[in-house]
DNA sequence: CTTAGGG
DNA sequence: CCCTAAG
């Protein structure tokens, strides 16, 4: 807040108003330096909060994944990197500290760490490529980790969980039947955890591994990352968010190919997740036709088709195109004796898409069941760690791009289809659609906002002219929501240069966010909390009189550049508000008035220069606009 | 993103 | 304060 100088007009002369109101296309913008958020400590937040949890779960969880290690894995190195458990202090102070975490308990690890490896030696003759066995072990194996924790949740909302993988071109149709019996079942996944029935019974051997760097969580090589970053317009909430930083990869063996990562719907950062989360979320629910909320009583049954609801609307239109093709696998089997080319896919890693937990201040730390993480009191791991299981333990749907485009034709085959052995793989994306609609309840509880249900994207190219445009944006100060389109910088992984690799994308279902609230009206307080209300202070009624004395009634974005810069808590519509309340106490009786009162002559000066610039508008009218002030001219005549 | 208004 | 239509 910004006190000035008292402009005096209407009654001993106006001032010429500072800038005249043009063209808002022209005006200048003025300086959007937001500060650079820090990203390094939010980042660390999150880590902390995973990694205790991780931790905790490690704790008594045995660990061995081989019994089930039986996929080909290729290009798995560094996989041994993060071995460790613990998470090193002195990684606070490291600016690039590349830590790992151990998290037992959940298979991430080894569906993550393998899922990255799926290489395709055989020949797969369905383009399904990406749903080949290997993948839906892995993936299945992943997505349902940790359903335990959740379980008691997840009965109590309706929604379909898909199973984790499809074989052979079932679809995917696990569901969730929310009466009381309410089970989980997981249709078509043959694999490991096949049946969800008893969702508690995932309980992974394998840690997870996570390398985390100071500046971004990042599950590396085989892993999926996590980066957060601090939203400075929402100071007031935690948050744990994920940064577009493009660092995942899958890699494609064929040498000569190049990486690049192409990620269609990036755009939906915080921002646009918020608004989702915030209102359209809610009301977006009941016009999905695909679900049922039933919470309330009688049948309870819920049914989603994944192809269904996620079709429809705004976002993501990959999205959808890619669940269309997601139910369908591969028979890995069938084409193993094929001594046709082989086209050779491996997925190195892929990373979580946005997490966005956002806790209001008026949460209790105990209602958020914080971890004992020394380094993070107020985020609370199981909010982090439901956040990603949300993600995951749904299943994912495996859909195909091939130059943006989605493969719907699963019957072709890969050489069809364009993606052959000898070709340069041009753009073969793969899609990871969290296929769970129920994901996100679970994390209501505790989670004020939830994560937007991601969507992986596996982007593979040949494209050379991979440009990290991610630095740049990060440093732009303030639009790290923003970086879309630009190539990720490709991670080849050292040891072999030249081979090509996937690069994981995300991207976010809004349709998922949709199919949520299971009862919109209760959800929504739990989940989109009013902003604390904030009363003005009368220091601050004076800053706001003062500018817009000086700038009038329309410019309030000017008006809190000028004298609310600083207040993040004050947005120009806040202003704007506020001065319409203003005029509106200075309006009416003194008697009528409430709250803090303010000084008569502040509201003197409200109603003088609300008068002013009404008068002002209404002579513009029809003028030009370059030159709104004539007061000069004509001195607004004393009282 | 901003404005302008209604809720 | 929130939500939205408009620009």
């Amino acid at each position: 807040m910004v006190l000035k100088k008292k402009v005096n007009y209407g009654f001993s002369g106006y001032r010429v108003p500072v800038i005249p109101r043009g063209p808002r296309s022209v005006r200048r913008r003025g300086s959007h330096k937001k500060t650079v958020e820090d990203s390094q400590i939010c980042a660390f937040e999150l880590l902390a909060a995973v990694a205790g949890k991780l931790l905790l779960e490690s704790e008594g969880s045995a660990s061995s994944d081989a019994a089930e290690g039986n996929e080909p894995v290729i290009h798995r190195k560094q996989e041994q990197h993060g071995a460790g458990r613990t998470l090193r202090p002195e990684c606070l102070d490291q600016g690039s500290c590349i830590e790992s975490v151990s998290i037992a308990g959940q298979n991430l690890k080894s569906t993550l760490r393998d899922l990255p490896c799926v290489a395709c030696d055989t020949v797969l003759e369905s383009p399904s490529i990406l749903s080949s066995s290997h993948l839906s072990k892995i993936v299945g194996h992943d997505v349902n980790f940790e359903i335990s924790e959740i379980q008691s949740e997840v009965e109590e909302l309706p929604g379909k969980v898909v199973g984790g993988s499809c074989n052979h071109g079932e679809s995917c149709d696990g569901y969730v039947d929310n009466g009381i019996g309410r089970q989980l079942k997981a249709e078509g996944n043959h694999n490991r955890n096949t049946d969800l029935t008893t969702a508690n019974t995932f309980i992974s051997k394998d840690p997870m591994e996570i390398y985390v760097n100071t500046h971004q969580l990042t599950y590396y090589n085989s892993s999926v990352q996590l980066t957060s970053h601090r939203d400075s317009r929402h100071r007031n909430n935690v948050k744990v968010g994920r940064r577009d930083d493009g660092e995942n990869h899958v890699g494609c063996s064929r040498p000569s190919s190049k990486i690049r990562a192409f990620r269609p719907q990036t755009r939906i950062g915080h921002r646009r997740i918020r608004k989702l989360l915030t209102s359209n979320f809610w009301k977006a629910a009941p016009k999905l036709k695909n679900y049922e909320f039933s919470n309330t009583g009688n049948s309870e049954s819920i049914s989603n088709s994944p192809e269904k609801g996620m079709k429809g609307d705004k976002i993501g239109s990959t999205v959808n195109k890619a669940s269309g093709i997601s139910s369908s696998v591969a028979d890995h089997q069938a084409s193993f004796q094929s001594r046709e080319s082989h086209v050779k896919l491996i997925i190195k890693s892929f990373k979580v898409p946005e997490l966005y937990i956002e806790v209001p201040e008026s949460t209790t730390v105990g209602s958020l069941n914080v971890c004992n993480f020394p380094v993070l009191p107020y985020v609370c791991q199981r909010t982090v760690m439901e956040a990603v299981t949300a993600i995951l333990q749904g299943g994912l749907h495996v859909g195909v791009l091939l130059r943006w485009k989605t493969v719907k034709d699963d019957n072709r085959t890969l050489l069809q289809t364009g993606i052959s052995h000898n070709e340069n793989l041009e753009m073969l994306g793969f899609t990871f659609e969290p296929s769970s609609a129920i994901a996100s309840p679970f994390l209501s509880r505790e989670i004020l906002q939830l994560p937007a249900s991601p969507i992986l994207e596996l982007g593979l190219s040949n494209a050379s002219c991979d440009t990290p445009s991610v630095t740049n944006a990060d440093n732009n100060g303030g639009s790290n929501h923003e970086l879309t389109l630009s190539p990720v910088d490709v991670l080849t992984d050292g040891t072999a240069p030249d081979s090509r690799a996937l690069v994981a994308l995300p991207a976010m279902s809004v349709e998922a966010l949709a199919v949520v609230p299971v009862n919109p009206k209760t959800r929504r307080s739990e989940l989109v909390q009013r902003r604390t209300r904030r009363p003005f202070s009368v220091s601050e009624v004076e800053a706001l009189v003062e500018a817009v004395e000086t700038l009038g009634t329309g410019r309030w974005r000017d008006v809190k550049m000028r004298a609310f810069e600083n207040e993040d808590h004050r947005t120009y519509v806040d202003l704007k508000d506020k001065w319409k309340t203003l005029v509106h106490t200075a309006t009416i009786a003194p008697q009528q008035r409430r709250g803090e009162p303010v000084p008569l002559e502040l509201l003197d000066q409200v109603l003088s220069a609300h008068g002013y610039w009404s008068q002002q508008q209404s002579k513009l009218h029809g003028k030009h606009q370059t030159k709104p002030l004539k007061i000069s001219d004509a001195h607004v005549g004393g009282v």
